[in-house]
DNA sequence: CATGAATGAGAGTTCATTCAT
DNA sequence: GATGAATGAACTCTCATTCAT
């Protein structure tokens, strides 16, 4: 008989290791994956067309990603992430500029930054269109659904904790946050099928004139 | 073998006649196309269901319209002209129930017509998103592109004019429309992804709740 | 206005005529199925091998059959067709040379045939034995199923009618026309694996082994 | 990193502990195998599946199998096992009841518990058609062909042996015995294919009426 | 004008197998 | 011995488009 006798080295196990490659090389694909959609659009982003770019055949994608759909979920979820990033990043900024917290400027702060975040990165606004069932509901599973919901809700999270320092009830800072929500991307979509031209107007412009109006009717918290 | 014998009438050129005939022919297919999109959703408009649909093989489709995309880019016009007749008979009706012209009730009449339209048809609104551009610019030719432009002003006109009336400056008043539109379409697109379904809240709400805060900012002119 | 008088030819009408063409194509393709299968077996038929020797691109299949199952049904039921008609004509020649009617011999007749035709198209056999869900049920929907199970009756009727006339009752006829087609397809199956070899027989001692037997132990209707 | 430590034990070398290792998890791969194909069809058994069945990646399977069909073989030869101990089994427990031999008995119970194997274990009957060629000669080599008709030919012996008990001569004994194997192949085949619903019968009562009727016909040695 | 045949590219996906580590 | 990454060929099927008739 053999006897085994396993002795763990201290230094990083094999299979953890393999694990991080593996996550570089998933990472490697999305990327590839989001190179082709920012080149070509969605329409383009054909599992051999990514492949071709992360430097695989097709079939070595599905080692990593088990469809199709999993890319684009997971293409949402990176971009939903950034936007979470970029937000919070802006409110804190904001915050500590201010000695006095003051949450006119948290929420102006925060709904500029979920608006600049789209406007200065179109293709993270064509993918939430898209896959945020930007037409139709689409092969996204409820799971993926909801995670992806509640990375949105957390992106608008800062204005709502600022409607509600301003004194709104629960259901008015729902329905402030739904409406702004919806003017943000009404501008957005102007903005980037270029239709907004077609007035003349800039979707900065519009967003301020939003914004001013909106803190003018809130109630003036002191 | 089938013998033609064709007995040309007197009265009209012939070639005025035949094109009579296309137009008349290509209509159908347009209305074909329609029905397919309507009941089947855009993915599913493809070149062999509009034939068969109008009663055509797929390739006889190519007498009437050059590529698929030409075929959108009707479907797009047709529904303009459609929200456009929509919004104009609101318009009418509204004014005849009035004996006194009314500025307010024209620009909420308008604005509330240009969303039902677009809330009541959903698949419109597809078509819309799609086709303006919706993700990229699109097979859309310049001509096609400046004349859906100028139906989608005519049916914002309505509330332009009201504006107007209200006696807002020409700048201002492009301000607001472009902000009403882009509301209205934000609000439309959380609507039909479902996900204004996150915030609890409901489309004809928002509208409602924007077109008030609205009328109590714009000027009081007696 | 035209006034178009359509005159229909006394030739055949084009439609007619295409119908046709189409009919010799859809058998040419057939054909190729069939050439495929018999050189290189059931699995390797596939749309693109047919097409190759049909001399078509893969899609091109698609205008003549919709799935590849119907190509297999259709394989299959062409199959069946030229069984009944081999076992209807060894039936009439067999009633020709007697005088007299004997149940026996067109029983024996019947069943030989049977036996002969896919002792001689062994690839019938490998079609019979797949298609009809040789394994597991598989694709073929009921409608072909059942058509099939027509077919296949149909070539076993001459037995069944053989048995009847030799006064069997209606169970027994069921009975023994089962038994038959059983050991027949058995022996077929033991030929055609070569497992036969195994025990140092031949598939037509085994038949007449059985037939013989059989006669001995049905009643003997004078 | 692991740092393995092998301490060989004094008594058995090396390379035998080591091949008897790799026997064990030959089997328990084949094992796992068996299980896939038991619950999911021949169709399913990738080797992907029966590796992770098996606890392992698909590349580990080579090291104990070279190709799937070998697989494949083995799972037969392993079926074929089982058979054999089945109809074993019956045959010595048949004879334990009686205190006199009994050739029909013998007969009888070798051939049902030939018969109720398969019926019982339709899989194997897949197998058993797939792999014996049921379509075409197959990956097999000879030297696996020979060794798995000699595995068949075990399964029939007790039926052979009660054949010449009954004192057929050994071409009539092997006459029968195939005649026997074929008419249960075939009823088989026919019960497995839901083809014998066509007739109304079932597959018991075939195998009875066959039976039955070969005990009348065979000598009645006293 | 309309047909229907055909193309050719492309879609997503699966799989047995190989091989460096 | 086992992993897991990767290949490459295969699969069925769909589609917009072209073109001879």
């Amino acid at each position: 008989m053999y006897n085994l006798i396993m002795v763990q080295a201290l230094t990083t196990p094999r299979h953890l290791r393999q694990q991080a490659l593996a996550e570089v090389r998933r990472e490697h694909i999305l990327q590839a994956a989001k190179t082709v959609f920012i080149e070509m659009g969605l329409e383009a982003v054909s599992m051999r067309e990514i492949a071709k770019r992360a430097g695989y055949t097709a079939g070595a994608i599905y080692s990593y990603f088990s469809s199709k759909e999993e890319i684009y979920g997971a293409l949402l979820a990176d971009s939903l992430e950034r936007l979470n990033a970029f937000v919070s990043q802006a409110a804190e900024q904001g915050n500590a500029k201010r000695k006095l917290p003051n949450a006119y400027a948290e929420l102006l702060n925060s709904a500029n930054a979920f608006y600049q975040f789209y406007r200065d990165n179109p293709r993270d606004l064509d993918l939430g269109f898209y896959l945020f069932q930007g037409l139709q509901p689409r092969g996204l599973t409820n799971e993926w659904d909801q995670k992806l919901n509640a990375r949105l809700r957390a992106a608008l999270q800062p204005q709502a904790n600022a409607l509600t320092k301003l004194g709104l009830t629960k259901t008015a800072v729902e329905t402030e946050l739904t409406a702004i929500f919806a003017h943000i991307v009404g501008v957005l979509l102007l903005n980037h099928t270029g239709r907004i031209r077609m007035f003349g107007k800039d979707s900065d412009e519009l967003i301020a004139h939003y914004l001013k109006h909106l803190q003018v009717r809130l109630p003036n918290k002191k």
